[in-house]
DNA sequence: ACGAACATACCAACTGGTCAGTATTTAAGG
DNA sequence: CCTTAAATACTGACCAGTTGGTATGTTCGT
């Protein structure tokens, strides 16, 4: 009795270490897996061996799990982007090219995080929308602000329409979170270096 | 009595009209806004005010409903793909170019098709993948065999990796469905003449 | 003894899917 | 041209399983 006892108190140690972490991580990892909807919180609960009660304990409903995964992954990344832009050593070639290689290298950690960001975003009650919408957005003017500055400086051709351009970007870092394996036989910097090159020259040959 | 029956035999001719294709249509409608998942059988009849038994009648179950939607869209997608690629009139660029701007304005007709492609792929039976995920491929591959050729004549530049430019020009066209709006303050055409000026030659001043 | 951190049991609503039957169209036979 | 039988196109009631969420209890550190 008393073995099992001590037994009982060491998991609860174990997992005492922010068990809200837990739920969030391992829901990351399932809702990038299976899908928002198609995960029930049982599955969530099973695969950590706890139960409905203890994830009650910590979210006062699915959604507002979703909301979480929401808002910590486009304030991180905004975060990250505003970093890279008030480095003012860097000209706007440079910045940009830092955030693309910033967006590909992050692709390992917070990979998951950003398909359900994109793929599930759908699911967030109204009021929540309300606060990720701006983030996304800023994050995408941001660059829009970037294009505009550079060509201005006349780092960038001046016919470029810049909001168009900033959406092409978007376009081509954020599709890679839907084919880049790290560990594959592409690296993330090989990616990046590409993917610069391509968006700054072009792939016409002279 | 007889004016109630002929109202009847009215509406049921004219939703004779391929009641598949109309809960087909209706379905990539619900599927696209609310999600698969998120979409009951229900809600599919409930709006087009017939009954689940019609539903089953035309269709084994939810998922064929999905993978008639998946095959429908890519095998579309490959065919006009080939067609450009066999008319040997355009050299590779000029195919290039085609390829973005039919991307881009079959945004109008395919882009709900699109989305539930790519989001709702992993809600397909293994069987099922089978069938799709090789069209997918063969769409990618085309774009990354184009390149390859396009680079041998010289008409790209010689140090590009191939499968990496492929998978960016993908994140550009594919992203716009994302965003694209037809009927809003940017022309499909527009657009896709921004996106083929960037991938060719990029955006960076002279 | 008391609050924090759980577990257990339960519920109403909804899900995809089935099935036995009904209406309607079509085609053949008289 | 009319009857009739079979095929087609549905309806409506039903079911077992699952869902998100709750209410109440129990264990544990302090």
């Amino acid at each position: 009795m008393l073995l099992w006892y001590n037994a009982f108190r060491k998991q609860k140690d174990c997992g005492a270490v922010r068990v809200k972490e837990k739920i969030t991580e391992q829901s990351i990892r399932l809702f990038e897996k299976k899908g928002f909807s198609e995960t029930s919180i049982q599955d969530i609960v099973d695969s950590l061996g706890v139960t409905k009660g203890t994830f009650y304990y910590y979210f006062s409903s699915k959604e507002e799990l979703l909301m979480d995964i929401h808002y910590k992954y486009i304030k991180n990344l905004v975060e990250n982007q505003e970093k890279i832009l008030h480095n003012d050593k860097n000209n706007c070639k440079a910045k940009l090219s830092e955030i693309v290689h910033m967006l590909i290298g992050n692709i390992d950690i917070q990979g998951q995080s950003a398909k359900i960001f994109f793929r599930e975003m759908k699911n967030l009650k109204p009021e929540h929308l309300e606060k990720i919408i701006p983030l996304r957005d800023q994050f995408r003017i941001n660059i829009e602000e970037l294009i505009k500055k550079g060509i201005e400086k006349g780092e960038f051709k001046n016919h470029l329409n810049a909001p168009i351009i900033a959406l092409g970007i978007l376009g081509v870092t954020n599709w890679s979170y839907q084919w880049f394996k790290t560990g594959g036989s592409m690296s993330a910097k090989e990616v990046s270096d590409m993917f610069v090159d391509m968006i700054l020259n072009g792939i016409a040959g002279h």
